[in-house]
RNA sequence: UGGGGUGUCGCCAAGCGGUAAGGCACGGGAUUUUGAUUCCCGCAUUCGUAGGUUCGAAUCCUGCCACCCCAG
């Protein structure tokens, strides 16, 4: 009896080879598209639709059904809004983190499984064991550069139950290949990047729609007002560009953002000189752990954002929250963000980086 | 309105008679399922202004203007 796999189909290369692996292992593939944010171009046209076309043409090539839901409603209450306050409150959010454990392996997941589905899969870069004993082990992907686990961190072991990555062992270029050589309609799609179902867009101009802005004085260590910022939420710990700050006499180097200071919406600054961004250890809150029970003091290794290599911590629990301690000082680490922990080929749990000890 | 100094891209800043370095910012692109970081490309026919000297000046001379400092 075949087994029956429901694919998270998005309309990108990845999910679309992952669905046309698992046919060629024998499952009786579904595709379901999603649609988590319904908003419509200047033009009117909206480009979920060209998404959802590109998801037919694969399922009809691949003789498949499809089908699509929307979980929108769910995307705004669980994600968005969550995305909101953290910005509101001067940190920086991530998004895509929430969207796997609140969406794609919440209500999505309930509903492939309620189509009769013995398998949910999705084309995420990663791997996962289904242990003999009943656990499910979250894998990095093979390929080392396109590892998303980081983005999977928050996701509960129970959710992974009957789930399936088809590309944890196959790179980037295969993948690319494979959609190639069997003519999927999205074999040349550029990667998608930008925040997922919301996309790429100017930044700025986005959370203006849904934030104030407050302008405040840029400022130094030293206290000397350099300038002035539009609003504390478009700026980030380490970041660079946006400061619309020139150079200074006797001095070289780039501007960086420091600190924010939220009570009075000062954003301070640093010179030439990133010192001020290297911290020791963070704490650690909303802990969650995949496969692992930890000990109440281990060593691993942890990347503190996505596009970072990862780094020795030494983890110490105390109640609900970690204190991480680095073995070299880290740049940027940022409120918000999340601190993803791994064992070897593993990736055991993570949590939200509640301040930073510097 | 005595003396001294300075005026080169939005901000720093080279240049010192031979036909405008560089950095920062900014713009564009690459990378990236957050926000950043990083990388690549672009960015003054013009040197406060008006004349003069010269084959040729941002560079020399003169007037004017602006700003700064010291004296009054």
């Amino acid at each position: 009896m075949k087994k029956t796999a429901v694919v998270g189909m998005s309309g990108g290369v990845d999910s679309s080879v992952a669905a046309y692996l698992l046919k060629q292992q024998g499952y009786n593939v579904i595709g379901l598209y999603m649609l988590n944010w319904e908003e419509t171009d200047s033009r009117g046209a909206c480009s979920a639709d060209a998404d959802f076309a590109d998801v037919q043409r694969v399922c009809a090539l691949l003789d498949i059904p499809y089908y699509s839901v929307n979980f929108a409603k769910q995307y705004t209450e669980r994600v968005f809004s969550y995305f909101l306050a953290e910005y509101k409150a001067g940190r920086t959010p991530n998004p895509d983190v929430l969207c796997n454990r609140e969406i794609k392996f919440g209500p999505f997941r309930d509903y492939a499984l309620s189509m009769g589905a013995d398998f949910v899969a999705t084309g995420h870069y990663c791997g996962i064991e289904h242990t003999s004993d009943g656990r499910h082990l979250l894998l990095k992907a093979a390929d080392a550069g396109k590892d998303q686990t980081y983005f999977l961190n928050q996701v509960r072991e129970s959710q992974l139950e009957n789930v399936l990555f088809p590309l944890a062992e196959i790179p980037k270029p295969e993948v690319r290949k494979i959609a190639v050589q069997n003519g999927l309609a999205t074999a040349g799609k550029k990667d998608s990047t930008g925040i997922c179902f919301i996309g790429e867009r100017n930044f700025r101009k986005f959370l203006q729609g849904y934030l104030p802005a407050q302008p405040g004085k840029i400022v130094t260590a030293d206290g000397e007002t350099v300038g002035e910022h539009i609003g504390l939420m478009y700026y980030t710990i380490g970041q660079r560009r946006g400061l619309d700050l020139g150079g200074r006499r006797g001095e070289d180097g780039r501007w960086f953002v420091v600190r924010k200071d939220l009570q009075n919406n000062i954003l301070y600054v640093s010179h030439g000189d990133e010192s001020p961004l290297y911290s020791e250890a963070c704490i650690v809150s909303g802990l969650n752990w995949i496969g692992h029970m930890p000990a109440t003091s281990f060593k691993c290794t942890a990347k503190f954002r996505y596009r970072q290599s990862e780094q020795s911590v030494s983890v110490k629990l105390k109640g609900d929250t970690a204190r991480v301690e680095f073995d070299e000082s880290q740049r940027a680490v940022t409120e918000g963000q999340y601190a993803v922990f791994y064992s070897g080929r593993q990736c055991i749990g993570g949590g939200v980086i509640e301040k930073v000890v510097y």
